[in-house]
This record gives structure tokens, C-alpha cells and sequence, in this order.
DNA sequence: GTCTATAAAATGATAGAC
DNA sequence: GTCTATCATTTTATAGAC
């Protein structure tokens, strides 16, 4: 067996074990050892590839708010109406949230992390969450056959603002069905920004 | 000079120190030394009325979650509209968040940290925050003699998720206008679930 | 290149002088 | 009761054997 690895893949199996390791005890237990164990390296590996732990915890930092959190919003249904469309973008975003919450109270402890290590990183890549958001409502109105009545920047920023609040909501109480119950109310609320395009 | 506090000052003034040193520094800087430094004792003070470190983040937890948070929400208008009153009482606690956020912050971190380490307890306080947010929205209710059309605790929900939201994103981008326009957006949308009352 | 063994620093907790 | 000095542990980082 080769145990050589590129130090890319070194590198990025280490990032992936530490937000393994992150997921189950907070940033405090990502220790340089509990990473290589759970990456089964052994501790020299560590400073192999990083020189030090700040530095793990930037690129992991770095890893998981690039996009990582957007991904389910873009699951839109095909021919639904505006309303329905909006709550099930919602509504998926919620489900993955509910099948590893671990992993969510990974990344809101992540992006607090990289707010008080590296606030102008921390800004732009919520500036990226920013722009995808409004390239989701855009798509949204394409397929829908509406058009947004207000600013899209102001819309997409009340969807991310709800969206974080849900999700730390839910991570406080875990109540399910009133979460859903939000996230419904919020659909109705967007879609009553739009109107037919007649083409 | 006399030195001598009662036990209950002395864990009062560590608890108070270190929630300065978690506001500058976040939960990890919160070691005993630099607890003790921040409020200007003794190392040996602080095992005299704390066993360990993590009663002392506990005993923070407590304090902090309980009912700080929601303090400002209750600065309601004399005399206003329903809108507006809505409006004024988001935009107060919007106030308190630019006044201090690192402070703001800290609390964020701490109610992670609380639903870590004491899932039950996180929970309970949750239950306290959405308690006070009905009790809020009764008030506002009497005030403006309006009577809400839906049920109070979806309304207290959604007022605490778009709090919850609000604060997460400001804190990131520090975009104080876009924060105020949602806030807007939300108090006319808050107060479309309500019905003038003829007394 | 890889990994074991160890150094160096920081931290939580305590013992014992005053 | 108060606080200094110290211990034991944990952790990051490195040196050196293979």
C-alpha cells in the first residue's frame, strides 16, 4: 500500500476531517490531534502540509462558507407556481438542515470564527451569498413567468436574513413544524413582490 | 482599602469580566488568567468561588440568555401607529446591536456555546425569548388597539427569526441601511396580521 | 518522505505561606 | 481569607531516526 499523498490531498483530507471533528465538538475540539486521528494520519503529517493551526482552521474556514451553504436553495421545482416555488427552495434548505445539524452548528460556528479571525474574508464571502441568492430569484422569475416589483437586492437580503434565522432558530428549539410554518409565511410574503409577465 | 468581597460580588465581577473578555476575544480567550486579569484579581481568586472554568461559562450562559437580549424590544412608542410602533421597536434593538456588537457578538457565541454544552438549558431560555416576544406583541396589540389575526406564537416566531436573521447579517457585512430596510419591510409585513379593534 | 519522540508554551487547578 | 508559587496536563510545534 502507497501511503504517499500529494499534499493537495493532504491538505484537503485534513480540512474534511476537521469539520467532521468541528461538527461533533465545537472549533474548541478541532486540537491538531483529534484532527489527524480522525483523519488517521499521524501528528508529523499535520505540520507537513500546514504550518500551524490558525492556518487549518482559515482554509477550512475558507472551504465551507464558498458556496457550501447555498447549494440546496437552488432545488426549484419545474412548474410550480411563485409561491409554492419559493417554500419548496425554503423548505429543502430546511431539510438539510434537519438531516445534519451537526454540521450547521459547524459552519455558524465557522463563519463566527472567520468574523473575528478574518473579518474582511468573512465580508466578502458573505458578499458571494449575496449574489447567489439574487441569482436564485432571478431564476426563480425566468421559470415562474413573473417579475420582482422591488429591488432584487433588498429581496435577496430578506431571504438570507430569514434564512439564518430559521436556521439558528431551529438549532435552539428543534421544533420542526413551526419552522415550516415560518418558512410558509415567508414564501407568501416574497411572492406578493411579483408580477405577471405577459409575454 | 479593604479587600474583602462577599462570594457572591466576587463571582458577579468574574462573571461581568468575562463577558468583556469574551467580547474582545471570543469564548476561547476566556481562560482563567485572563478572566481573573480583566477583573483585576488575584489567579487564586477565582477557584475560591468557582470550581472549574466551565462553571463559570455556565454561570455566564445563565446570566446573559436571560432576558438580556430582548430588553430593547420592549422601548415601544407613545401614540404611534401600528406600523411605525413595530418599526421603532426593531430599529431600537437594531440600535443596541451597532452600539455594540462585539458585545452582541459574545452573545451569539455563548448561546452556541450553551447549546453545546447544555442542549436543555439552551432550550428553556429559548422558550423565555419567545414568551417575552408575545408578551411584547400583547402590549403592542393593547397600545395601538388592534387585535393580531393570527396566532400569537407564529407572530412572536417570525419576529424572533427575522431578529435572529438581522443580527447574523449585520454583524457580517455592517450594512447598517440594508439592515433598516428590512427591518421596514418586516414591520409592514408584521403589521398586515392585524385588525383594527372597535371599542 | 514519513513518523516517533520530545521540546516549548499555555492552561486549569492546588498547596501552602502569610 | 488572601494570594503567590508550583504542579500536572494539554497542546502546538519541531527535531531527528528510519
Amino acid at each position: 500500500m502507497n501511503r504517499r499523498m500529494s499534499p493537495e490531498a493532504r491538505r484537503e483530507a485534513l480540512v474534511q476531517a476537521a469539520i467532521r471533528v468541528i461538527a461533533r465538538g465545537g472549533v474548541a475540539a478541532a486540537t491538531t490531534r483529534a484532527v489527524v486521528a480522525e483523519a488517521k494520519m499521524p501528528l508529523g503529517a499535520f505540520h507537513y502540509v500546514f504550518t500551524s493551526r490558525d492556518e487549518l482552521l482559515s482554509e477550512v474556514v475558507h472551504t465551507i462558507t464558498d458556496g457550501e451553504r447555498m447549494a440546496a436553495e437552488l432545488a426549484l421545482l419545474e412548474g410550480a407556481g411563485l409561491e409554492a416555488t419559493v417554500a419548496a427552495a425554503l423548505a429543502s434548505y430546511l431539510d438539510l438542515l434537519i438531516a445534519d445539524p451537526d454540521r450547521e452548528l459547524a459552519l455558524t460556528e465557522l463563519s463566527l470564527y472567520g468574523l473575528r479571525h478574518d473579518p474582511a474574508l468573512a465580508r466578502r464571502q458573505h458578499q458571494l451569498y449575496f449574489l447567489e441568492m439574487e441569482a436564485v430569484l432571478r431564476q426563480v422569475a425566468e421559470r415562474c413567468g413573473i417579475r420582482w416589483t422591488e429591488p432584487l437586492p433588498e429581496l435577496a437580503r430578506r431571504l438570507i436574513v430569514v434564512t439564518e434565522g430559521i436556521t439558528g432558530t431551529w438549532l435552539a428549539d428543534r421544533d420542526t413544524d413551526a419552522a415550516r410554518g415560518v418558512l410558509r409565511a415567508v414564501a407568501a410574503w416574497v411572492a406578493a413582490s411579483a408580477e405577471r409577465v405577459d409575454a
